[in-house]
DNA sequence: AACGTTAATGGCACTCGGTGCCAGACCTCA
DNA sequence: TGAGGTCTGGCACCGAGTGCCATTAACGTT
């Protein structure tokens, strides 16, 4: 068909990388994501097959971009922050989360259409916000003495928190939802360490006091 | 070897299900599960490859089985028991869960050390996880006011049950674990109802909001 | 200007999980 | 004996993902 140019090339000015995850998006948007094969994103890019999984180590990881980078934002964030209350730092991490999903909106947005309605994609979701979750409680544990008792502290907290950041991201971004989600985080945030401060303040105080 | 027998039909007293899942179990175990084909089942289990995937949707439900019927009986008492404490009912709802672990305690074992190596079947059984959540979750939720208050309260009473639910599990999994966890079990629900007994019923208080 | 190096892509072949479809074996009831 | 249902074997096929190699473009070096 065009015998000097390489083999279809359209816009040509948006890197490769994009272009797939653009049109991964349209086309999942109209056709649905299990009837979209890898062949038609790439024919929709312009690029051979083999190109998208040197971008994408999987189908799936179109959508779900770079939590990797934010799981390890937030670990250094608490590794950073051993002289804070172990509650706020959770709470704070679970800020720096909230405004990773928040710094891309539109694309957050698109993502929970489709976990909605795909149940691989759900439980994909599902799996990074349990690795989120991990963070916490390890955090916590970290903090606290190895006992048991404390151990169920950590992880009942770290759930806490990760249930409370996830409602109100569902709430901001379920139709009617507030433009601003903020005030509604922190009354979250606020709720639920004043929940957990107790909680873990018992599991503290074993049989000696927890020095940092 | 055996003739008039149709192809290799080993025990062939045990039904065929069970083979397969036996099968799978013990080259799961030898050669690990992602490097052990559906061929390498069906042929150690003496059938054909077709007849996996009639009694198994996928390879991964090989090693998680009846979490449906589970779900089934926990909708089902959670249902029933519209006159009890909305957070006594999810309690017993965690023990009943608990209790479906608890029944078969060696594949319950086995799931557990693939589930530590494996990613796929450790996001597979985080999953199934969120699924019990979802169903504690709107359970409390059909017993709360339909506010966004009682929605955060419903979510994070769910995942800390569910988060209590998982540590004590895990610690009688764990080698070293003590033989009978149903007392620990206990404690953490009771800790666990303590601290969700006001949030659920600060958030069922229709018309103030309680500013603590 | 010719050259070697590197990085990115195209393209092919292959593995493996999973599905549709049909034929054959067996069992049951009429 | 025969009709119907259930289970299995077996084949062809699809789609995701990987390994491997050739090609091409970009860039610095001499």
């Amino acid at each position: 068909m065009y015998p000097n140019i390489p083999p279809a090339a359209p816009p040509a000015g948006e890197p490769i990388r994009d272009r797939l995850a653009r049109a991964a998006f349209e086309l999942f948007a109209a056709q649905g994501y299990e009837s979209t094969t890898i062949d038609d994103i790439t024919t929709a890019a312009g690029v051979a097959r083999r190109t998208f999984f040197r971008h994408f180590p999987s189908k799936e990881d179109v959508i779900f971009p770079d939590h990797d980078s934010v799981l390890d934002r937030v670990r250094w964030y608490l590794g950073s922050s051993t002289n804070t209350e172990p509650i706020f730092a959770v709470a704070e991490a679970t800020r720096l989360i909230f405004e990773s999903f928040m710094a891309t909106p539109e694309q957050t947005l698109a993502r929970y259409r489709l976990t909605r309605e795909v149940a691989a994609l759900r439980d994909r979701e599902v799996a990074s916000v349990a690795r989120y979750e991990r963070v916490l409680s390890d955090y916590l544990r970290s903090r606290l003495p190895n006992t048991s008792k404390a151990a169920l502290a950590a992880h009942v907290a770290a759930a806490s928190f990760v249930a409370a950041h996830n409602q109100v991201l569902r709430e901001w971004l379920r139709p009617g939802g507030a433009k601003d989600p903020r005030p509604a985080l922190e009354a979250a945030l606020t709720t639920v360490a004043d929940l957990m401060t107790p909680l873990i303040a018992r599991s503290s105080r074993q049989s000696s006091q927890s020095a940092v």
